[in-house]
DNA sequence: AATGAATGAGCCTTCATTCAT
DNA sequence: TATGAATGAAGGCTCATTCAT
């Protein structure tokens, strides 16, 4: 006799529904999972408290929508960047595009992937989005390199690490966290290795 | 002026000390930090609820001291490598014997690095611990390679990138995440990668 | 921009909130502030621990509100007697009518008295709270003797004094502390004090 | 088989003894009782948390002993006042000596007192002690003024009110609450009330 | 569907008192 | 006697979730 979820079929409940995942999703950012309640999370969506359960069946649930938004944002615009090469590719060119978009979108999720990223470790379904995501962004760049004429040996293995090395660079230069490091000589390093590898 | 935190001289202390230490850590490990109680904690140490208020401010600064003990714990095996050659080295073999630690140090350590990284995005203090770990990791690396006779531009930044690079393979080493990725492939892929940095 | 406090509008609201007020009220006069706690004023209000948190900022602020209550009904009957009074007084009559009202309040409030009295000493909004107490009777008052053409020199020192005596005998007749004590003729006593004071 | 508390013999121990009701009397002065804790007391006092065990009962018995020397304190001085009058006294004199004796006195109690007198409410202990002074006072008070020729109607009833509007007069002057009284005016006309009292 | 007041288990922390040494 | 580390019950407060309306 449980609560049970509504799937929202009108239009104003799936406003209702992403207002929520909005609220979550910026006091997420803001305060982490942990530091925000459901109460402030009603609030900043402009509902009640208790429709958020007519919505979703526990905070955590709010959670894990939040991060299949987030998934969906950080990922959308890689995938665009892979599949509008056609033709002769420069390699360079294409790893300072990838380069630069994912600082552009780490600029924009840092402090949400962070939190988000770190309830991986006690939240098996957390993880798996997470290892979803990478799974397709390597499968995807892979498909598309070879389709663009680049063969490599272990193709997937170099484009996880590609994208790891990415991911890392693009950490560092957000936060930028330590004042002996020259990022933009580091771009450029970052730059020469994604070329190598592909070479 | 109210309570302070005894700074235990005596074995017994230290030992009661560690122990609750050890409790943390395993607990922070287990269900991460905001899964775990005080209570849980002096039940797994062995000792009563109050006595832990007498070696630690309070519950995060319980955590600090796991922090601590963790980076000492992750950082010391790598220093001893990087100490301890002299003469020639063929950068191959440092690659690999790195990488080799760092695997085995994740092994060990990654549940608890994931719970304490997580940390790092709401609490500055943790943040600031992490922030000096990668500083003197790379200082040390970078001056034991110029000693070494390796000479390349960008030192600090390829070194800063290498680690990461480290750090991350050997996430995905451990975790084993992706099922299509062949890790000893990419093992040699990643050494490849670090000759290439610093030749 | 943590929980803040409801400000009940409903009658339902305002109804429960004066009945936590009600408990802590009579907890704080039968076992004084720091014999009451928390679930125990809930309880004997009939609500929820949580809700306690809804209507008071923290257990203070509901002893802040019973001292509001208790100044405004220990004040209000005196104020009554004061405006009351018009063309010729004979004042051995108002001190009387003082002295009997003060009794009767003391002998309903003297317990929750006590314990609010002494809660002055560490906390100043409580101190502060009682000074304007006495600021206001001791103003009324004044004003209003010299509009029923008492003139006398020093007249706010001498209200002061007289209401601190009406106090203190008051006290005295209630708690009937001292067997060798004749309180109608202290009382007698008194009024010759007041009557003289004024004449 | 309950600890029972050791009556020092020593002087040593009553040394001891002492220095624990100093440290209590000095942090309820400044903290209040509920303030202050026995971990505290003991390291004020220069001993060990477990001594106190041994010299009193409990947290309330130190209280009552820092009572019991506070009562003393305060009293004996008011007793030499009166056992010094011999032969014929200026009422207006005594009078004064009294005021400017209890004022001084409350300088130096006042916190103190109030801390006190505030667990009166809910100690009976507490509170005979402080009937048993007034008690003493007034009685001595009243014989001495019939030794030194004074007559007058309910005597004892008198004097108690007199030291009642000595005691709110001293109060009222140490701490200096009320802005629009003159406390020197408001001085002499207590002086003139107790001239006329006993009269 | 929606509201938001209400619930109550659970958390962190304190502190009077005890006890092994 | 003396120590001070240790105990553990109790307190104030929070918050995910429920429920009467």
């Amino acid at each position: 006799m449980k609560n049970t979820v509504r799937e929202p079929q009108q239009e104003r409940s799936i406003e209702k529904k992403n207002k929520i995942i909005k609220a979550g999703y910026e006091l997420f950012t803001e305060v982490g999972y942990y530091g925000t309640n459901t109460v402030e999370i009603a609030k900043r969506a402009g509902v009640s408290t208790g429709i958020v359960y007519g919505y979703f069946a526990d905070k955590r649930d709010i959670l894990i929508c939040v991060l299949k938004i987030y998934i969906e944002n950080v990922s959308a615009p890689l995938f665009d960047i892979i599949r509008s090469k056609h033709g002769n590719v420069v390699l360079s060119d294409l790893a300072h595009e990838i380069l630069d978009k994912t600082i552009e979108l780490h600029e924009q999720y840092a402090k949400l992937h962070n939190t988000l990223h770190s309830l991986a470790a006690t939240d098996e379904a957390v993880n798996a989005e997470f290892i979803k995501l990478e799974n397709s962004i390597t499968m995807q760049m892979s498909e598309q390199l070879s389709a663009l004429g680049v063969t490599v040996e272990n193709m997937t293995e170099k484009v996880h690490l590609a994208m790891n090395l990415v991911q890392s660079f693009a950490h560092e230069y957000v936060f930028d966290s330590h004042s002996y490091i020259n990022y933009s000589k580091m771009k450029e390093t970052v730059c020469d290795i994604l070329v190598s590898l592909f070479n």
